[in-house]
DNA sequence: AGCACGCCGACT
DNA sequence: GTCGGCGTGCTC
């Protein structure tokens, strides 16, 4: 009898399985794919994923080891799970192994059992603080919660509700989970829940209505969404609803959002609607955090997810719908490693699913509102501000000749002081931190430039450092030129850190608030700002592309995007949109309630085409212009691309790469798939790495996916590839 | 990716 | 005579 074969993934950057034999002494018949198991893989042993079970080996019997031991009584991954983690190896060409190691949080990777102990210990400690009133001397509150919880007192004061909700349901939720909570425990909580009146759901205007409406008569099936939705246009609202009909069926509702967005404003605005508990997966957590929430929506334990990129492969026993807030947003597509666009992968799955996803923005990609025209994706639009708000009043300020100090033009200086004087905020958007961008030698011209970059080390005055933005490379801040050691050394240029010492100079009496990665290193110091401005402590906040994401500041009645100009020009022909959305995402900010807002954006090219039609008339003109460009010039989503980047810290190296890719260009590329390249990336050398790119392009996915298949297949064998970095972008969105 | 094997230069 | 440089090849 033939002895049966296990096909594993390892996570190694390999594009193949590998094959071994049943652990000795078990029926490996018993055994389904899915599960992890423990392999000898050249000196040490690994982690592996069983991908499928058969007969044949290429591989003689003999040549071949034993597994180990198996770690999963049930599969890690279900039949579902594997099928879409297959399919998204085979369209990004990226090895299974690796995109395994990205659906599964690491503890599970490292072979970690699916239930933790240390967590069951954590949790025992828990229980025992949390029931033992005596330890809580130095809680009072906490304690008086605790007595009337205990006593079955339902009628809980409001301080005491906030206190329950934010330090003791956590935990003892965690703790019924895990089933080492007592029955009566766990009754006298759904009783508490019960009494518990939470936020309940808000007056919807009609179109908000017909969006819920629209989505909810497909749960059960698959279809995608696009909801449009200006900022405040309460389409937070339109997921809470929708999501309240998804739990009433049972089912589980995974909830994407971009990096940023992921406060714990966020997920107090859920936690407040719904009477479950909401599974957090996003990188500030610890990887024991991560695994829980994922084993929790795996185990249909937890039923609502909101996490981040990685989050969308999360098991969901139960699936009812994804959603994908600010689907315009980079930040779902993963930049390095296995390059993923969770946005594609979310439509992928909700198919595979037959379940319902819904998109949504303020400013849609130009990929999903063409998909729009393709009656592929279902618009729902949201045209108003809900309650009486106006829409933000947006203008152009033509600055040429004009007199300049610091970056702000005497007449925006002006609206300033206006808005100022009636006790309301101002916001400034400068996506550009630091001092100034340049340090130039007023003698000589000697600038102070990266030695690993083709790029100028920005000036940091508050560290008193010069700072490398594309390597993070340091060094202290220069007295004297290097070159002729007499000059006077200037900043050039303009960055968040001088615009905000000049408003303590003009604004005397004010007070400015600098949000930017810099400002809001430290954990929790971001949070700190907002409350701060939420408050009225703040008079003028100044920031780069963060402001742009998510934060509501209702007293701000005036935007300035400082510097709209420099993204104007660029080869990238993603760019533009990148600008248009940044431009309406920021001005939505602005206005609130009965105070219209006003959005003033500093330009030298006051008839540049973008602004021009962004401004007059408005985001969807804008969106339409640039997709009858994209059009004429077959650019994605008229066409399918890929970019091949090779880098390496020799200059030629990567030549002889190209030379031996071409011979297979030329023998696989049997269709229409056109090659430009290669070249030097816009910014040649990075970290030490001189960086080319070839650009692969087709008007047909298939063809190119065919030619992109046969190349990967032969370059991981060629030794040429070996000396050099490389990696393969499908669908890339920056061309960087 | 790791890791070992392997063949040529400066050190005890 | 040995340590170690990283080029090449393999991992079931």
């Amino acid at each position: 009898m033939k002895p049966l074969i296990f096909k594993v993934a390892l996570p190694v950057p390999l594009y193949r399985l590998f094959d071994y034999l049943p652990p000795e002494g078990v029926d490996g018949a018993l055994i389904k794919p899915g599960v992890r198991l423990e392999v000898p893989f050249g000196k040490d042993t690994k982690t592996a994923v069983l991908i499928e079970i058969c007969e044949h080996s290429e591989l003689s019997t003999d040549k071949l080891k034993h597994v180990l031991s198996v770690l999963d009584d049930k599969p890690l991954l279900s039949a579902k799970d594997l099928q879409l983690l297959q399919w998204a190896s085979h369209y990004y060409h990226h090895p299974l192994g690796e995109v395994i190691s990205t659906a599964i949080p690491n503890a599970l990777r490292q072979g970690k059992a699916m239930t933790i102990k240390a967590e069951k210990h954590y949790a025992l400690t828990e229980l025992g603080r949390t029931t033992d009133s005596n330890t809580l001397k130095r809680s009072p509150k906490q304690k008086c919660v605790l007595d009337k919880f205990q006593s079955s007192t339902l009628d809980l004061s409001e301080a005491e509700l906030t206190a329950w909700n934010n330090h003791w349901r956590p935990a003892v939720t965690a703790l019924i989970r895990k089933e080492l909570v007592s029955i009566e425990l766990t009754e006298s909580v759904s009783a508490e829940s019960k009494a518990i009146i939470r936020n309940p759901p808000l007056n919807c205007n009609s179109q908000q209505q017909q969006a819920i409406d629209s989505v909810c008569q497909k749960l059960g099936q698959f279809g995608v969404f696009l909801l449009e939705g200006v900022t405040g246009s309460g389409k937070t609202e339109v997921y809470l609803q929708i999501i309240q009909s998804v739990l009433a069926r049972g089912q589980q509702v995974l909830i994407l959002v971009p990096e940023i967005t992921l406060t714990p404003q966020l997920e107090d605005r859920f936690k407040q609607r719904f009477a479950v508990d909401i599974a957090l997966s996003h990188s500030n957590l610890t990887d024991k955090q991560r695994q829980a929430a994922w084993v929790q929506m795996k185990q249909g334990t937890c039923s609502i997810m909101l996490g981040t990129r990685s989050a969308l492969f999360t098991p969901l026993k139960n699936p009812g719908l994804i959603i994908l807030d600010e689907e315009h947003d980079a930040s779902f597509k993963q930049q390095e490693g296995f390059r993923f666009s969770a946005r594609d992968i979310a439509v992928v799955r909700a198919k595979q699913l037959h379940i319902p996803v819904l998109l949504g923005s303020a400013t849609p990609s130009l990929e999903s509102l063409y998909n729009v025209d393709k009656q592929r994706y279902q618009l729902l639009h949201l045209p108003e501000r809900a309650g009486t708000a106006l829409a933000p009043v947006l203008q152009l300020m033509d600055i040429r000749n004009k007199r300049i100090q610091e970056g702000l033009s005497e007449a925006l200086v002006v609206e300033m002081h206006k808005t100022l004087a009636k006790n309301e905020q101002v916001l400034l958007f400068l996506n550009r931190r630091g001092f100034a961008p340049t340090l130039i030698c007023h003698s000589c011209g000697w600038v102070a430039r990266c030695q690993r970059c083709d790029a100028n080390m920005v000036i940091h005055f508050d560290e008193a450092h010069l700072k490398c933005h594309h390597c993070g490379q340091e060094q202290a801040l220069l007295k004297q030129c290097p070159a002729c050691k007499a000059g006077e050394l200037i900043p050039l240029g303009l960055g968040t850190e001088r615009v905000e010492k000049a408003l303590a100079d003009i604004f005397k009496d004010k007070v400015t608030v600098r949000l930017d990665r810099d400002s809001t290193q430290r954990k929790g110091s971001l949070e700190n700002y907002l409350q701060q401005i939420n408050v009225g402590q703040v008079d003028i906040i100044l920031g780069t592309q963060m402001l742009a994401k998510g934060h509501h500041f209702p007293n701000v009645t005036l935007v300035a995007i400082l510097d709209v100009d420099s993204g104007l020009f660029s080869i990238d022909f993603h760019v533009a949109e990148k600008l248009a959305q940044m431009i309406v995402q920021v001005s939505g900010r602005a206005g609130r309630a009965e105070k219209p807002g006003k959005v003033i954006m500093q330009t030298r090219q006051p008839d540049h085409p973008l602004l021009v039609t962004l401004i007059q008339q408005g985001y969807r003109s804008f969106a339409k212009s640039a997709l009858q460009e994209r059009k004429a010039a077959a650019l994605p989503p008229f066409s399918y691309q890929a970019l091949l980047r090779v880098q390496s810290v020799d200059i030629k190296m990567p030549q002889d790469f190209f030379k031996a890719l071409a011979g297979l260009i030329e023998k696989h590329n049997t269709g229409q798939t056109q090659i430009l390249g290669p070249v030097f990336a816009p910014m040649a050398r990075r970290a030490g790495l001189y960086r080319y790119q070839l650009l692969f392009q087709n008007v047909r996915r298939q063809e190119l996916h065919v030619l992109l298949d046969a190349l990967i297949t032969e370059i991981a064998k060629l030794k040429q590839a070996k000396k050099v970095r490389w990696s393969l972008d499908v669908d890339p969105v920056d061309l960087y």
